[in-house]
DNA sequence: TGTACATCAGTGAACGCGCGTTCACTGATGTAC
DNA sequence: TGTACATCAGTGAACGCGCGTTCACTGATGTAC
């Protein structure tokens, strides 16, 4: 697409922005049940009828907000793992650079990890657009370990037993999007990977370490330590 | 506490029962943040004031309804790890006996698992009742491999490198808590075992293994499996 | 047992609020000739 | 370059809605004597 010509087209653009904005800090604030377009056409000081010329309706600025909020999330973690892929670290720092950023993201953006990862806001439809931001995460994730493993870098401290035929079945999407000729085991280790990854960051950023972890950022990251040498990467 | 005498006092528990069992249903339909009073009335065919004779407002009665989630929640995943127990299983079927209770908790109550574990409700304080409950069902989780370690039954396959003493001092206080003489390591695992349930379960119960792992419930089996294996229970 | 009074569950009207959305309009910007 | 018309951002009033909460009340239940 061209850059926009018109003066018109410019000020649309940047007045789109100024309400994504504002709305992105009341959903920071408030939580998406909450958010509401005269609240938000108040603080722009705005007649609320003025946002219909750019969002058609509180549902279409919703889902605008929650596709923003799954592609800021992807590219951080993508943009963090492949600076360290790029420092040339061990493969464990490189496979730790993605859940770290996904960490300081969900600290910053409480709101919108929950959008995410918590409960689904009742009523409503995650847009289809979500799928290929959500991908790229799960992938950057992955990347490190599918890389070790296929230059033969993995030494498998743990030998998992053989996977049962049906787990082979349902894993088959992720393996076959992601890793298809590597072994099912270390697939089901990283969807479990991902899975305790998410729970961590979600305790911590919901607050429900209180009274019980008293440092979680050292928890978190020994954590990932760990997870990284069951699965055999280099330290 | 006697049991109610007068008549009054029975018809009262009966409505304030009925007041909590519509509520519940429509926090499952609706989610907390459209938790509403009148909407409540209407079902019981009141008038929307009569429910003040029983809760002293929305929040009250949205309090109400967290205290009863994680008691409900503390009960069905204490009695499960009991049952087991005393069925006299071996030490993995005993631990696992208390997520699976929890998975079962939450499928069957997604809204009450986003309570407890997804995003807070903005601006709502969860009460301080709601902490005994939740360190139960913790204590239900970890009993099975603590009383392994206390009896010796405990062979751990993958030796944890010794933890660094800030971990010592973060982790204090459910060391003292629920496993005093232990190593720090195993409190560690314990709590990792923690965080990846609550992420593996919360990833199915608000729908996010939707093309990604087809068969939720033997992929949750496998991870109970292997994390019982990666601490050493006896399988 | 009978009566007078106190307690309390429930009613129904009313309050003020913030919400999403519609609509006829004004006036500035852009376009065709 | 100048004019006539089309496009479109933004206004402000209005709509109907559901909400939490208050309050004066009615009438049934419970209690003291």
């Amino acid at each position: 697409m061209a850059a926009p010509r018109t003066a018109r087209e410019r000020v649309r653009e940047e007045v789109t922005r100024e309400i994504l904005a504002v709305a992105r800090t009341h959903l920071a604030r408030d939580g998406a049940a909450a958010l509401s377009l005269r609240s938000i056409a108040r603080d722009l000081e705005m007649a609320p009828s003025a946002l219909y010329r750019y969002f058609d309706g509180r549902d279409v600025l919703l889902s605008a907000l929650i596709i923003e909020a799954y592609v800021s999330l992807a590219e951080q973690t993508e943009k963090a793992s492949a600076a360290a892929r790029a420092r040339g670290e061990t493969d464990t720092a490189w496979w730790m650079a993605a859940p770290r950023a996904m960490r300081s993201w969900a600290l910053a953006r409480p709101y919108e990890w929950g959008l995410i990862f918590g409960s689904p806001v009742p009523g409503y439809q995650a847009p289809e657009e979500t799928v290929a931001p959500y991908v790229r995460v799960t992938t950057a994730l992955l990347r490190p370990v599918t890389t070790a493993y296929a230059q033969g870098r993995l030494q498998v401290v743990l030998a998992p037993p053989p996977a049962p035929a049906a787990m082979e079945a349902a894993l088959a999407p992720v393996r076959d999007a992601l890793f298809p000729d590597g072994p099912v085991a270390i697939v089901q280790w990283a969807l479990s990977a991902w899975a305790a990854l998410i729970g961590v960051v979600s305790l911590e950023v919901f607050g429900h370490w209180r009274n019980t972890v008293l440092d979680p950022a050292l928890f978190f990251e020994q954590s990932l330590r760990d997870v990284a040498r069951q699965v055999g990467l280099a330290p």
